[in-house]
RNA sequence: CGCGGAGUGGAGCAGCUGGUAGCUCGUCGGGCUCAUAACCCGAAGGUCGUUGGUUCAAGUCCAGCCUCCGCAA
């Protein structure tokens, strides 16, 4: 089929080559602008533009698809199917109709579950066991269009959001070829979702990173496998702001939740009803990652020292 | 010049107002113990990122440079 592909960062990446691998016609790719990346703001192009070009395959990066421009690209090359991969942006109506197959979206979750730009880190925040990829036939709502095609997977409960990424990336890759030879030989059945059981995974913002150790230890746990590798589970302790990189379950600890429980090769913090949570691996801030067995060496941490913001 | 932190024995850190370097861990040797990642004794190991400057004297003050990191994007 002539394609237009629409993506943004490495997890659309797959399933633009895997487009290319199944013998489509890639006729054009959209990205989002290239931004200033890092301490020394380099302006960076997304990876889903480094690999249309790598294919020699025209890119465009509009700021806005609203001023009918992007439209009038599309018009001119026809596509049969537009494909939608985390682009980033709300596609309007004269877009969403400028196929003759529409636009087909590849959502990280079992929708209509965790609609939205965060699928993945709230479903691990959330204690999910099971996820999986959705593909959908694209409307105006907010990931509210028909299921043309899922697939599940079950959550390692070990699994960090940067893991479970990577393998839901593939996934949609194999999801959306085999959608799309589906849907040539006219084998798909769209369905509608039962927008009673809908729910939302907002944008994760920095702040809702924050541990809060009056919950259990699972969910923190949670918290820290979610939001790994960014934007990082983080707490402050004596002043310090610290990124929780690895964690455990502890054995539990009868202190108040937010107590250090234990100093002595992992960093414990005490949670919600007599559980605790071992911290493995940290970064302080201004410093490398490291040990907590290393943390712990060079900094001098009692036990019931309660992690806070307004503490040291 | 976006803001800020840091470069000290293998690791993580101290070292305030300048006078030849200390802590926790690790390593090596020995001891205790049924045993140990536990405990005790001892040892090795540092031109204090780099260059230049001030000084009788600098890890410790000043300037430049290199590298790393946090925030912000």
């Amino acid at each position: 089929m002539k394609i237009v592909f629409m993506g943004t960062p490495d997890y659309a990446v797959a399933t633009l080559e895997a487009l290319i691998n199944a013998g489509h016609n890639v006729a054009a790719v959209f990205a989002q602008p290239d931004k200033p990346v890092g301490r020394k703001q380099i302006l960076t192009p997304p990876p889903v533009k480094i690999c249309a070009q790598k294919h020699s395959i025209p890119v465009f990066q509009p700021d806005t698809l609203r001023d009918g421009r992007a439209a009038g690209i599309l018009s001119d090359i026809k596509p049969d199917i537009i494909v939608v991969v985390a682009y980033g942006k709300i596609l309007p109506e004269d877009i969403l109709s400028a196929a003759k197959y529409g636009c087909v979206n590849g959502h990280a979750s079992l929708l209509p579950k965790y609609r939205g730009a965060s699928p993945i880190q709230w479903c691990i925040v959330c204690g999910e066991t099971k996820t999986g990829v959705t593909v959908m036939q694209m409307d105006k709502g907010m990931d509210t269009g028909d299921i043309l095609k899922t697939a599940e997977v079950r959550i390692g409960d070990n699994e960090t959001a940067e893991e479970l990424f990577e393998r839901l990336s593939v996934l949609t890759a194999e999801l959306m070829t085999e959608t799309l030879s589906a849907i040539e030989k006219g084998e798909i059945v769209p369905v509608k979702q039962d927008d009673s059981k809908a729910s939302y995974a907002p944008i994760i913002r920095k702040e809702m990173a924050l541990l809060d150790f009056s919950k259990s230890a699972r969910e923190v746990y949670n918290a820290v496998r979610g939001y790994y590798s960014w934007p990082c589970a983080y707490f402050f302790l004596n002043g310090k702001r610290i990124k929780v990189i690895k964690a455990e379950l502890g054995g539990g600890s009868a202190l108040k939740p937010g107590s250090v429980a234990d100093n002595k090769d992992n960093l414990e913090i005490a949670c919600a009803d007599g559980s605790s949570v071992k911290i493995t691996v940290l970064q302080p801030e201004g410093s490398k990652q490291m040990t907590a067995r290393q943390f712990l060496n060079g900094n001098r941490i009692e036990i019931g020292t309660v992690a806070g913001e307004n503490n040291g």
